[in-house]
RNA sequence: GGCUCCAUCGUCUAGCGGUCUAGGACACCAGGUUCUCAUCCUGGUAACCGGGGUUCGAGUCCCCGUGGAGUCACCA
């Protein structure tokens, strides 16, 4: 039985990187019906954020995926869990204490020494460290990449295990927790490489079982390098809001750095998972831009019913546009909804007459005889249908030698202020007799007034 | 600098020795539909990092360069 997890620590907000780990390792698991388990891995009492926590959860649940065992690592700490495991190894001489003050990496440079000097003290307080053998070759499988990997163990510096402050480091939380938590994937960032050697270690002077384990490439800020908190757009609520769906992010990122063997493109959570082939796993760093991500939001949100775009437009857009208006506003806009958050710009005209902007019209002599003819057919319609509008006007126009393009486009700019608008008919017809009218009245007054 | 990983169109990728004059998607460009824009449809531009091998044959295997990335904490 597959069981994988997501073991993030709560020192910030849910990221991109993050959720797609979180939703490979997901789909791992269920697509051979196992267990997805979500742990908290807050053993660095530094950098613990309080909210950090809800946010993860609260994110996972926005994308759907539901985890079937929930742990947190500092209240395992409270049962002595890794502490004994840790002592357990200093008996068995697999680790030492040890005394020296912690280092720091900036401060040491390249020039760390790998063994310890405390690693033959025989002090019996203190932090525990691994005691990494000499002259060994340590290897595994990487599921992600397909290949072996390798050290020599003189390259292995003595991890800390146990922590001056009795919580345990990720070296060993996490492999202690894989291991009593039987999970059988370890899926994780490439950042992590490095540290394996120390994690296969520990496996093997734990139980000599060992989790398959595989390293996710790192996405990229579209500049090169690592993505960047401050430069790019990173956090997942923080896409929500800016009114991209759960559903095109979801996919967007399921992209970066997965693809199946027939280069299928579009995935719901659900059918991820019954494609889901850890053969797909790509190799390279991606970059993050986000052109696709939009295509993919605009191609989410045509699928979606006026109904369901009402209630994403209320609940992310501050308005008190009535749910009925947003409804009968959508079919003008929604195939040019990029996200969301679009509604508002693209349906400012309906709520208040533009400015009229005299530089838009081509030729505002002949706009001036479009709009007064304009005024002369509608003044007459009783029938404020599009039928009605609609009904003999191109025969008007054309008998009067005008393009048909042309004059709309004269219409379109004197009632919505832009070159670029829904249907001028169907704008008139939301906005009113009244509304069209005085628009048009307006726009030929300010032509008058310019010449 | 040591260790480790990676390298196909601008981007995401298919390709796992011959079917590759390298396929798809996004972006871009052009055309069509249309009262504009958008949607939609059609077409187009565009890539195997370099050099050596192995082989009858290499984008695909090996080596060396080069380039990119990660890491070297009592952080995860």
């Amino acid at each position: 039985m597959t069981r994988t997890r997501f073991a993030p620590s709560p020192t910030g907000f849910l990221h991109i990187g993050n959720l797609r780990t979180a939703i490979y390792a997901y789909a791992m698991a269920k697509h051979d019906h196992g267990q997805f388990i979500l742990r908290i891995e807050d053993t660095d009492q530094e950098r613990y954020k309080p909210e950090g926590i809800d946010d993860i959860k609260k994110n996972l649940t926005t994308f759907g995926l539901k985890w079937d065992e929930y742990y947190v690592q500092s209240e395992r700490k409270k049962t002595g869990f890794y502490q004994k495991i840790a002592e357990k190894l200093v008996s068995q001489n697999h680790a030492f204490y040890c005394q020296c003050p912690a280092k720091n990496a900036k401060e040491e440079g390249f020039s760390s020494t790998l063994r310890d000097p405390c690693r033959d003290k025989k002090l019996t307080s203190g932090a525990i460290k691994l005691r990494v053998p000499d002259d060994e070759k340590i290897s595994y499988f990487d599921f992600v990449l397909q290949k072996e990997v390798s050290w020599d163990t003189n390259t292995v510096y003595d991890a800390t295990l146990l922590k001056t402050d009795g919580f345990p480091t990720y070296h060993l939380a996490a492999m202690a927790d894989d291991l009593d938590m039987k999970i059988t994937h370890i899926l994780r960032g490439h950042d992590w490489m490095p540290s394996t050697p120390v994690h296969l270690l520990v496996f093997r002077f734990l139980t000599g079982n060992q989790p398959q384990i595989g390293h996710l490439t790192d996405i990229q800020s579209p500049n090169g390098g690592k993505l960047s908190k401050r430069r790019d757009s990173v956090f997942c609520e923080q896409f929500i809001n800016d009114g991209y769906l759960p559903e095109a992010i979801l996919n967007f990122v399921i992209l970066l750095g997965w693809a199946p063997k027939d280069n299928r493109e579009l995935f719901t959570l659900s059918e991820f998972v019954q494609h889901f082939d850890p053969k797909g796993f790509q190799k390279s760093n991606p970059l993050f831009t986000q052109d696709k991500l939009n295509w993919l939001n605009g191609h989410y949100i045509r699928q979606k019913s006026d109904i369901e775009i009402t209630q994403l437009v209320k609940t992310l857009v501050k308005t008190n546009i009535p749910e009925d208006k947003i409804t009968q506003l959508l079919p003008l806009i929604k195939d040019r909804l990029v996200k969301i958050t679009d509604f508002v710009p693209l349906t400012s005209l309906f709520f208040e007459a533009p400015p009229v902007d005299l530089a838009l019209f081509t030729d505002p002599a002949v706009s001036l005889e479009h709009l007064k003819s304009g005024v002369q057919h509608l003044s007459s319609i009783d029938n404020w249908t599009k039928q009605g509008l609609e009904l003999g006007w191109t025969d008007e126009i054309k008998a009067r030698g005008w393009k048909v393009g042309d004059y709309f486009m004269s219409v379109r700019i004197a009632i919505c202020g832009s070159r670029q608008t829904p249907p001028t008919t169907d704008t008139m017809l939301v906005l009113g007799k009244d509304e069209t009218l005085k628009r048009l009245e307006t726009a030929i007054q300010s032509i008058n007034n310019s010449s």
